[in-house]
Parts: C-alpha cells; sequence; structure tokens
DNA sequence: ATGGTTGATTTATACGGACAAATATTTTAC
DNA sequence: GTAAAATATTTGTCCGTATAAATCAACCAT
C-alpha cells in the first residue's frame, strides 16, 4: 500500500506533468489539498516538500506555492526507478514472453525496464553490464551470455554484487557467482524427450545441439545420458554441435549430409523448436517425409508449434511465467527480502512430429 | 537566530565531521537527541532528515541511524542515455521484431532502451509517459495506444513537445500532433489483397478487424472501399468488427454463426496474421476446409505463417526494419537534424490458404 | 546449542493544534 | 488617489500524541 503523502504527491506531480499547472503558475494552498486528498496538514507539507526538493515547485512563505521550471536542465538527481533487463536476444523467440511477464510484474511497483540486449557476445555484454550501472537501476536480470563459456565480465558482476545491487539470472547462471537463478530443468527434460524417442523404437538418433549457452550443453548432455542408459545402441548416436555465432545454413549443410546417407537416422532432436521448424524444412527438401520417415522433435513449445504442419513434439515450460516470477523475485530482492533459486521441470507434449519408427 | 531543527542539525553535522561519530557507526536514536538538544521528536526528525538528504546519515527503520559514507565520492554522475520506447504490447506478434531493430541501432550510439507497455490501455500510457519523463529520456518511440479513439493524453504530448523531447510515432500517430512517424499503408494494402480475392471470384467475403487501433480501422476501410469499386456485389459483403478487450471467445462466435450459415461467404480476411490463424482453428471446427471451402488472407506476415498449414497468403512488411528505421531516425532527431516521415507499402504473398472459388 | 516466540526498542507515518513570519488584501486616514 | 495601518491569508516552525512497521534482544522450549 502506498502512503498518503506518497499519494499526494503522486496527484500533484501529474498534474503538473500535465499542465493543468503550468510553469510559473500558483498552486492551491495547503488548505486547498487538504481538502481535496482529506488528509491534515501534515500530510499535503511533507508531499510539496518533497516536491520542492525534486525541483516541481518552490514556495514562498506568505505568499504561495508555485510550479518550477522543472522542464529544464535537471540533470542532478533523476528519480527514476528502473529495473535492468539484460537478455541475449530481444526478439528471437520465447525472449518477448519473459519479457512481458518481468513487465507486467515490475510496473505495477512503479518500476520501468531498461532494456539491453548482448547478442550472445561477452563484448557487447560488458557494455552493457556498465551502461547498467552508469543509469543506476536498482537491480538487475540477466540472462547469461554464452553461458557455456568462461565469462570474462565476471569482474564487473562481483563488483555489482558489492554495490549491493540485487542481481537475478535466468535461463542459466553462473557457479562462481551466488546470485539467485531461474531455470528448467533442461538435462532431465531432454533426457525424458529422447527415452520417448527409444520407445518409439527408434535407435539411431540425431541430435542437433547449439553449445555455447548452458542451456544447449544440458539438452546435449541429456541427450547423451539417455543413450548411456542403453550401452548396446549407443554407438548409434550422431551429434552436430554449432554455436550462436555459425551460419545456420552450414549447419544445414551438415544436417543434409548425415540424413542423405544410407542409413540415415530415423530421428532427429533439435535444440530448440525453431531449430526443428527450420531443419523440417531440409528434410522435406531431401524428399523425407516427417514423421513417417524420421521423426523431430524440438525444445520450448513456441507459440506456433502446434499449428504447423506436422505439429511439434517437444518439450514445453513456462514464459511469461517465468518472467512474473523473475519480476516477483527482483521485487523481493529490492526490498531486501530473501529469494530462493526456482527450477522449472517440463513436460513432454507428443504431437504429430514423432512416429513409431 | 536560527531555528531548532538548524541547531540540532549542524550538531549532529559536526560531530560527524569531526569524526565523533564514524562512518558506519550507530547514532544516537531520536529520543536521545530530543534530550540531548531538549526538543521535540519533530524537530529532531526534521534535522536527520536534511542529513539524510545530504547522504550524512542513512536510517533503518526500527534497526536505528548510522553514519553514511559521506566522505566518498559525493556526486555520482548520472550517464543515463536513455531512448523511451512505448507500444501497446511487448511480447505479441510483430513488436519484439520492431523493438529488436530499434536496440541495434541506438545501441550503437551509446543509448539504452527504457522499455514501457501499455496494454493498449489509455490510462497506463498516461503513467508510462510520465514515468518515461521522470527518468530524463532523451527521446520517444510510442506506438500509440488506441490510436482510433480521442486520446486523453494529448495534453502529455504535448508537454513533452514544448521540452523540447523528440518523439516518433510508430504503426499509427495523432493527427493532433505533428510528431513524424513510420507506418505501413495499411488502407491501398488490403484494398490490394481484397481485390485479389475478387480475381479468385470470392463475392461474398467476410472481414473481421480490430477497430480500436487506426491500423485497424485503415485495414477495414481498404476492405470497404475494395468493395464499392463494385458495386454490383457491394451488399454481399460482411463485417465483425472487435475491440482489443473484447474476449476472443466471443468474437469467434460471431464468426461461427456467420460461417454456419446456408450461404455463408467464401473467404474471410482478417485484421492480421495472429487472428487468421486462430480463425482456421474456427473454421475447421465446422468441418469446412481451407482453402477449398474458405479462403483465408492475413496481414503482416508473421515469421511462422508460412509454416503453418495451410501457409498463410498475407500482406507482408518491414518489421526489423521499421524498428532500425526508427532508431536511425530518432539518432536523427536527437542531434536536431531533419526526419521525414515514413510509409511502406506492405507486398501481397499468396500461399496456400486462398484458392478460386 | 538452536530455533521460534514474545516483548521492547526504534524509526515511519499521520493527526491535530499552536504560534511565528512573510505576504496579500482590505480598510482607514490624509 | 495615495500611503499607512489593520486584517486576512499562507507558509514555516514546533509541540504532543497515536499507531504501524521493522528490528533487536531476551526468553523459552526442544
Amino acid at each position: 500500500m502506498e502512503t498518503k503523502y506518497e499519494t499526494v504527491k503522486k496527484g500533484i506531480k501529474a498534474d503538473i506533468i500535465a499542465g493543468t499547472y503550468q510553469t510559473g503558475d500558483k498552486l492551491p494552498t495547503e488548505s486547498d489539498f487538504m481538502k481535496q486528498f482529506g488528509v491534515s496538514r501534515y500530510t499535503v507539507r511533507r508531499a510539496v516538500g518533497e516536491l520542492q526538493n525534486e525541483r516541481f515547485i518552490y514556495r514562498i512563505q506568505g505568499g504561495g506555492m508555485f510550479v518550477d521550471d522543472w522542464q529544464s536542465e535537471r540533470v542532478t538527481q533523476v528519480n527514476n526507478k528502473m529495473v535492468g533487463v539484460i537478455t541475449t536476444h530481444i526478439a528471437d523467440y520465447i525472449f518477448p514472453n519473459i519479457i512481458s511477464g518481468i513487465d507486467r510484474i515490475v510496473s505495477n511497483s512503479g518500476y520501468s525496464i531498461l532494456l539491453s540486449n548482448t547478442h550472445n557476445n561477452h563484448q557487447k555484454e560488458r557494455q552493457s553490464l556498465i551502461r547498467m550501472l552508469d543509469s543506476n537501476v536498482e537491480a538487475l536480470i540477466v540472462e547469461p551470455t554464452q553461458s557455456a563459456l568462461p565469462n570474462p565480465n565476471l569482474d564487473i558482476y562481483k563488483k555489482i554484487r558489492d554495490a549491493g545491487i540485487p542481481v537475478l539470472f535466468i535461463n542459466s547462471h553462473y557457479d562462481e557467482l551466488d546470485f539467485p537463478y531461474i531455470h528448467t530443468n533442461d538435462l532431465e527434460a531432454e533426457q525424458r524427450l529422447t527415452e520417448y524417442l527409444f520407445t518409439q523404437e527408434h535407435e539411431k538418433i540425431l541430435g542437433v545441439f547449439q553449445v555455447d549457452d548452458s542451456q544447449g550443453v544440458h539438452r546435449m548432455n541429456g541427450f547423451v545420458q539417455s543413450y548411456l542408459k542403453h550401452p548396446k545402441i549407443s554407438y548409434l548416436s550422431e551429434i552436430v554441435m554449432y554455436q550462436s555465432s555459425d551460419e545456420m545454413a552450414k549447419i544445414f549443410e551438415r544436417v543434409t549430409k548425415i540424413m542423405s546417407s544410407e542409413n540415415h537416422p530415423t530421428a532427429i532432436a533439435c535444440y530448440n523448436d525453431k531449430l526443428a521448424i527450420q531443419i523440417i524444412d531440409v528434410i522435406r527438401s531431401l524428399d523425407l517425409r516427417v514423421p513417417e520417415d524420421v521423426s523431430v522433435v524440438g525444445f520450448d513449445d513456441y507459440q506456433l508449434s502446434k499449428y504447423i504442419e506436422p505439429s511439434l513434439t517437444t518439450l514445453v515450460h513456462p514464459k511469461e511465467k517465468m518472467g512474473i516470477d523473475a519480476g516477483k523475485s527482483i521485487i523481493k530482492m529490492i526490498n531486501k527480502e530473501p529469494v530462493e533459486s526456482i527450477t522449472y521441470d517440463p513436460e513432454m507434449i507428443i504431437r504429430n512430429s514423432t512416429a513409431r519408427k
């Protein structure tokens, strides 16, 4: 709940910004505001006192209160409550849902989102972190960049920690830093999915994974560990690893080569749905049918994965909810309340891109 | 003569500077100071309140008052080069692409994006605008909220203009404000698309349009004007109008009713691809085939529109490019260079959701 | 020892009242 | 009409009181 003086302050401030009271105008008297807001003189005076500190008004004893020239250069103090959000990509894929979830929560607490993306590049991550610090964000939500590789920006993260700025990681995290994080259990989920393909009698499965973020590595490990539980067929597994900086065309070439061979895999486990959708296109160009000839599975349950033909078998995990949880956690952290890390267990959704061998 | 609270303030401040109270030390309680200076609690609180504003002390409710690190860097100059971006939705649809395009450009010029969304609600737009001003953004990129309706926030926009803050509108704009804008030529494009349906011998076409944003209104007008050019059949057109606040289920109900009738329309023109995809689902639930029984067209060329079954006939317009152009324009505007409004002419893409009647 | 509960302490918010000081307005005196 | 004086208005300072919220310290049960 908001305090009364904050309500009064906001009310008057809004009228000033809206222009109801113009620069230089005489404001209503304290008694007027007392009646208008139904509060005591103390409360009004506290509100206008802060507005005076923020240079929105000035007061003349005996004369009245007046709107200050608040529009001119007030570089000095900015009362901006901001939460910094750093992700690898803004537009791609599931991030909009996450960002939207964050926004829904933090905007209700009066915070804005200062957004930055790293294009999965450590140098850009560094720039983003520095800019966030310069902008005096009160807290940070970060999706680590190339989380599977050593991070050269740990020095800045440590500075941020020492400055007492709360940091929350999403999707992955760094073991060296003990910030809380919210992520999905990629390894176990991919394991279950691969296991499902085995029950469909697939033995030779191609895994295609992006390995410069830790989610991709976990998914790949899930794939591999599934095979290790079936030592008789584990030699049949094939894996294509790629980095986010690689050209997609090159990756598809490698997949094409593998799928063109005599004894090609009968199923493909993809890093995510986006890749799966593209791989299905590649497969069809080889005159193979999905799922009759090749089963394809993805990850994430991208919102349109059920509408494409064939609809995708995949793993669903919360997206907007992750954002909402992240927003709630970061607000708690700002208020110095304790916060627990959260792990989501993705659920398998069987659709039409998979079939018995 | 000095006021009492000034005396108290000076007294405490002197002890801090002299080192009687060291940085981090707990100060005496308010009651202590009341006795020490022989004043009321109000006076003590007023004194320590100002000391807190001057960063000499900090207070913890229930905990006590402590000497702040007043000797360190007093002025933490905030280097916040920020561009505010206000859209109706963050996650939905094509906005991520636009935001990503903006980010690509402005981040290269050292700017961060302060993001806010309005959920297509005027009240929230107002809050967003005020927050942006409070945060000292150097420029604003705004997608108008409910742009087809009168905007109650024009007063703030005018205030922003008077303050010399550059504003750029995307997707739509307000005629009352002469800010530059970047938008697509929705009317003509929808006209061409409807015309195409006529060439496919469709005569009875249902239009489903969202009418609280001006894009939707323009699209609907394109649809209508197309019919007006064919007066012989214009009585055959049907239109379902809805607002963003309406429940989708209700809209689908109305569509269902129309499509269940004896002589139902043979084609449906949808506000956008997202709606088209859902409408195809509705149509199929009525045991009608797309495109054999009913042709469906969308708008926007949503990225997965070519992957769904059937792939969508639609109008493509730049999305990320719109963001890039917006970014470039806003940087120019910050540099006080002249900027022209930009109009994109969407291109028609014929896919498999349409067929000859 | 430890973990939870209770009560005391301390700051935060809020009300009402009183008088002082500066300014604004009206009245009075010329 | 003008200037001075009286009055009213408005902000500034200050007090006492009350309740809420957060923290701290002591206690008790396990």
